[in-house]
DNA sequence: TGTTAATGACTGTCCAGTCAGTCATATTGA
DNA sequence: TCAATATGACTGACTGGACAGTCATTAACA
């Protein structure tokens, strides 16, 4: 039997080949049932040279998942500097950018895994609750804030809870990696229709 | 070494406490690392004695989440034969009970597992869609449908993707078995607020 | 005494992680 | 320019442990 042609590569591409490889790996089948040999066939190379470039499956679940830190918190942080953009244009901002850079890439299943897989590993849910919702969080608040006191609110309540904003969001991706096989959901007009909702109309105007 | 004293058991009850391990032991570890002398240990029992009552450990799984579609759909349902009762008290009753049978109790974990190892068992996920979000959705629809002719909605079409009246109950769950240890959601305060964002405030009156 | 629930040692399989050996490429020196 | 040699990326057969599922034996009850 021929061994397969050898090829070699830079580190660090082979390195981002292979999480490549694991992220579709991951999201197909979990952690559990994701055979290393898998994700090595996925990447086009041999078992062993996983392990040149990452020390155990958990380490490279746990590169995976924590690589994923978007850019999307620093996009929307940035733009409560100014203050005089309404509150409802960041939010749709928030949204967009998390329908581009997540619910319509590969990244909506690294969501799923998160939800999945954390009660299993502590580490990524601290970071997780750490470094992205904790943060976005915050955001929310100064930007729901400020809502509430110039009225663009329906209901000001909102800007005590702001984790509220964010479950159209987890819906969308839920639904995306579960049930959008069923039954499709349009996930812009859900997450349209609940902007809708909280703000007051803009202007009254038509 | 002596053997365990043996217990015989009405088979029914047996059955009963087995599902019962089960819950905890896949909630605590999910399908994968759960072992199938893990459940028995919890029940009080040798593993063979679980293969007397399930055929395997997928088919354990599969009758546990199976199970689990609890009578919140049939209170629900029931209440919209009365059209008179408001709609706003009908998702209320939805989000009361959703708390007191799911969210405070061992289901909750049902449900994340369902969110988890959905993708590995289609069988689950299709019954799901199927016995629950799709009965339930039906529902909404009916009671937004109402609603929003009434008048009772602040944002009528909101009737339209009956989705989002789920989402904050599914972000209470998220949030309760992922970041709850870090950082506490107030869960009532949460779903209270939707209700009183996406209904048109009672009366004006006070 | 016969019937059946219950037991737990056992078997076969699967897979994470290892490592001795291989070969593509770079470097050296003529 | 072209061997000769060195380097380390790459390979895949192998090992050790874990665990799902089995079944011969044992204990409980009628």
């Amino acid at each position: 039997m021929p061994e397969k042609k050898r090829e070699r590569r830079d580190p660090e591409l082979r390195r981002a080949e292979i999480l490549k490889a694991a992220l579709a790996c991951f999201a197909e089948r979990g952690f559990a049932a994701t055979r290393m040999e898998d994700v090595a066939a996925r990447a086009g190379i041999a078992k062993g040279t996983v392990y040149l470039h990452f020390p155990d499956k958990e380490r490279l679940f746990i590169e995976l998942v924590s690589g994923i830190a978007s850019p999307i918190l620093g996009e929307v942080g940035g733009m409560i500097q100014n203050e005089t953009i309404p509150a409802r244009t960041v939010v749709s901002m928030f949204y967009s950018l998390f329908k581009r850079e997540v619910l319509e890439t590969e990244r909506r299943h690294m969501l799923r895994l998160i939800l999945a897989e954390g009660p299993m590993f502590p580490v990524v849910t601290e970071f997780y609750h750490r470094e992205i919702i904790t943060k976005g969080l915050a955001i929310l608040r100064v930007v729901l804030g400020r809502a509430a006191a110039r009225g663009e609110l329906r209901n000001p309540a909102v800007a005590e809870v702001p984790q509220l904003v964010m479950a159209p969001a987890l819906m969308t991706v839920v639904w995306a990696t579960l049930f959008e096989g069923y039954e499709h959901l349009d996930a812009q007009k859900l997450l349209d229709t609940f902007l809708n909702t909280i703000f007051v109309p803009e202007g009254g105007a038509k």
